[in-house]
DNA sequence: TTCTTCATGTAATTAGTTACATGATTGA
DNA sequence: TCAATCATGTAACTAATTACATGAAGAA
């Protein structure tokens, strides 16, 4: 029997809410899910049967028309495999961002290239921007299938609200550090101030506190 | 022939700052890279010999000892296809948060738990932070392979330090919001504060030009 | 000398994606 | 009534991961 995989757990959680169908399930993953945990629909269709299988997970059939679908609900094998997953140790974020790797390696490209691909990160932002502002507005009024699970959006919500402005000012502060390249990006120089800012934010984010993960090299000073 | 996909086009960037060995490119995935675009290690030594098989890159047998290793580099196709790439948009950024979907489903559950996973997620950030400084201090004395692509680095480095910042921001204070939780996480209440908070965060980020991803919902007021 | 870590891959497996198919529903 | 979109999956494919194997170099 197939194991589960963190993407189970994810459906497995969803479940833990209310029952659902294959296709509410999608759209789930497609709002809010899929912001912290992105996978395919089809996948969202597959995982499931391996939750019935290991008897977490209980399908009705329904029909609709000369269609049936699959109604999910949790059972308690379920919910106590959810709350073992909860207390064990999870992953720190990963993250994949084919844009910045563009303007990793913009000095092999133009300068008006490297400024599209960070209008495109600029306006990606927006609109997630957007979404979250639709999203948070939306608990305000206490709507969606989450009015008694405020408490757990509030957290996750600022987080990606966070993140999606992160991503905005970025783009903003690199399109104007990018403006001031010469037009061959190969030829740029840097602004020995911004990376001295950014060590300043980097020593600030590693915590004074014992500094336990100080390299140790440089040790006469810093 | 298969086809190139974003993971070659990172391997092959690479190629584009100078010839590296199999090992190399997989020091260089763990170390930079890999913070935007990470990928198994078995992976690096896979990608180079489909640049080789599409005339990208030029691979030179070398020997150590009895042991033979390989010294890809790019060639003039190789750079042609690599500006074209960069000229194709690119996609925007893709988390993963498998610490955070522990919170989202808190209220499955412990609060002690749910302390744990923000814990730890703390440290993460405080790791990563310690790594962009000592990164970032490298760069003010002109270390690394990668001094002439400073203008470069510089935007990518600050994106990444202040990302890590969030990450242990968004730990911190959401440790401080459980803190204040009931024993059971399913009986917590959101602070309503927050949420408005969040919401002016995604407003501001969704930019007030024009607000064309407005939802159309809630006509009359906001 | 032996053990451990560094270095250099290949093989087996799988998680995930893209593509396809088709019935139901809605609106023009 | 026709087209478009919503709803509900399955099948084929592949990108990526984990596991394995082994030589070289350095430490004990």
């Amino acid at each position: 029997m197939a194991a589960l995989t963190t993407t189970s757990y994810a459906i497995l959680g969803l479940l833990s809410v209310k029952p659902w169908t294959s296709y509410d399930l999608a759209q789930q993953m497609d709002r809010s899910l899929g912001r912290m945990w992105p996978r395919a629909t089809s996948k969202i269709y597959e995982e499931p049967k391996k939750l019935v299988a290991h008897g977490m997970a209980h399908a009705r059939e329904e029909s609709v028309g000369r269609r049936k679908r699959t109604l999910y609900s949790i059972t308690a094998k379920g919910r106590r495999a959810l709350a073992a997953w909860l207390d064990e140790p999870g992953e720190g974020p990963v993250l994949e961002f084919e844009q910045m790797l563009k303007v990793f390696f913009s000095d092999s490209g133009t300068k008006t290239g490297t400024l599209a691909t960070l209008a495109r990160t600029r306006r990606w932002a927006e609109e997630r921007s957007a979404e979250s502002l639709a999203v948070g507005t939306g608990y305000l009024q206490e709507e969606g299938p989450f009015g008694e699970r405020l408490a757990q959006l509030e957290l996750t919500s600022r987080f990606l609200t966070d993140f999606y402005a992160l991503v905005g000012d970025w783009a903003t502060w690199a399109t104007e550090v990018v403006d001031r390249w010469p037009r061959d990006p190969a030829t740029a120089v840097a602004d020995p101030a911004n990376i001295r800012e950014t060590v300043r934010r980097a020593r600030q984010a590693a915590g004074g506190s014992g500094s336990p993960n100080r390299i140790h090299g440089t040790p006469g000073g810093d």
